[in-house]
DNA sequence: ATTAAACTTGCATAAACGTGCAGAACGTGC
DNA sequence: GCACGTTCTGCACGTTTATGCAAGTTTAAT
């Protein structure tokens, strides 16, 4: 990757998220804190952001601005600590939904990947990037959950394989394991599972402890889940063994 | 390959990705690093493109988001002619490209359309929309067109039908029709034309009269061909019975 | 006050760079 | 055909840039 490149998407980052950590930005394109920190200070000797212990901040941060910022930051940092259970050279598929997108956002450069997705906004984000491979899965756009699905999306997932699968926008609960809201959501979720190695499940606080009318699958059969810190429920999950990984 | 055509190859991937690696070019091109070196200081000093350590990137790079908008007006002139073009209730077919994008960004509101594209990028633009059906079709993502192709793409448009096909991002001539850059981009389109009944070619200047390796289908398999009003070459074409539509 | 993390600075190395030069390909005029 | 100039290309040389590491300093939190 280019060096312009990424101090471009810092830039971006700058902008959309008001600040940044040069420890996550070190992570994320797979070079040393130093070089980081580097990119930041010729950042702020142009006045594109502003130098803080730990990263460095947008100069002109509104009001409204920060609010925005707090609404998607438990996303991110869920993001964060769930693109560190990836290893280099893996193949990812990811489901549809924000939470995931944020992970697509927070996929680190130059670890070989192969990202599989259906969803088209998640594909776009992606596409931008020359260091993975990215396969998209075809089919029936559905503007509900913001993702293809349908015999073809199903058919195609059948002939591929992931190591990693993030699954996405459900319902999560120790007593009913996942579930989604309507049957072809989850006919095409439990197809990615049966693809996939492992399955990953990023649950913001709002879908912890809930459950929509149909079963995706149990939740024994959850590699790892990711929550916040202070999550409600996580502990009847824990009780059932489920693997957590609690963020920040 | 002659020079010109190498440099326009490199505008190409320069307008589509937005960043080009000398390396990456020298390999591919099998030419040294040093020629390509001084190509892009050509494009450089002509101000297509800025140069930077291990390459060069396009010259203004915004927001993630905001990036190919920078649309040039022969491109939104040319989309809002070939716009007219549709009829209500049609099924439509859409390739990848800049120009196609343009035209997916014009198509208009509330016509009941159903729209089948193989570019992530204009199912994303169409995705936000809640007037037309999408229907995307996946495959593997190629960087360099920015579309999704390879043999699953071919077997899903063969299970499809569009009234009309908008063809893109291909040279345009008399002689040879319409061509492609490689082997498999040609293949895909040829199964999008076997899909479709009318095949529509909007093209811009730099395209008209232009060749490249690869045979798509005849310049009489073309059913409309939208171009600008001093398009170059257009002579020819209506010579041979091409029904051409002039934008403005 | 103590400690760990983040930071700056200097240095070493490898990659990318620009320049000058020479040979090859091509067109032009004699 | 032949001399000439132009353009494109690759190679060799010295220069610049990006990056990581080590050493020492500053910052923030306990």
């Amino acid at each position: 990757m280019l060096t312009a490149q990424r101090q471009q998407l810092i830039k971006d980052e700058l902008s959309s998220q008001g600040r940044v950590y040069a420890r996550d930005l070190a992570q994320r394109f797979g070079l040393s804190e130093d070089t980081l920190r580097r990119d930041l200070r010729k950042l702020a000797a142009a006045g594109i952001c502003q130098r803080v212990y730990g990263g460095a901040v947008a100069p002109d941060a509104g009001p409204l601005h920060q609010r925005h910022q707090h609404l998607s930051d438990e996303k991110q940092r869920l993001a964060a600590a769930a693109v560190q259970l990836i290893t280099p050279g893996q193949t990812i598929l990811i489901d549809a939904g924000s939470t995931n997108t944020a992970i697509a956002r927070a996929l680190p450069a130059d670890m070989d990947l192969t990202l599989i997705t259906n969803a088209p906004d998640i594909a776009t984000i992606v596409a931008g990037r020359g260091d993975m491979r990215l396969i998209v899965l075809g089919g029936v756009f559905d503007p509900q959950t913001g993702a293809c699905m349908g015999p073809t999306t199903r058919a195609e997932v059948a002939s591929l394989r992931a190591d990693l699968f993030f699954l996405g926008s459900c319902g999560v609960s120790a007593a009913q394991g996942v579930t989604a809201f309507d049957a072809e959501t989850a006919a095409l979720k439990q197809a990615m599972h049966a693809a996939s190695d492992q399955v990953v499940i990023v649950a913001t606080s709002d879908k912890l402890g809930t459950a929509a009318p149909f079963r995706v699958l149990p939740a024994a059969d959850i590699a790892t889940l990711v929550i916040g810190e202070d999550a409600p429920g996580a502990a009847a999950l824990a009780a059932l063994g489920v693997p957590c990984v609690t963020a920040l």
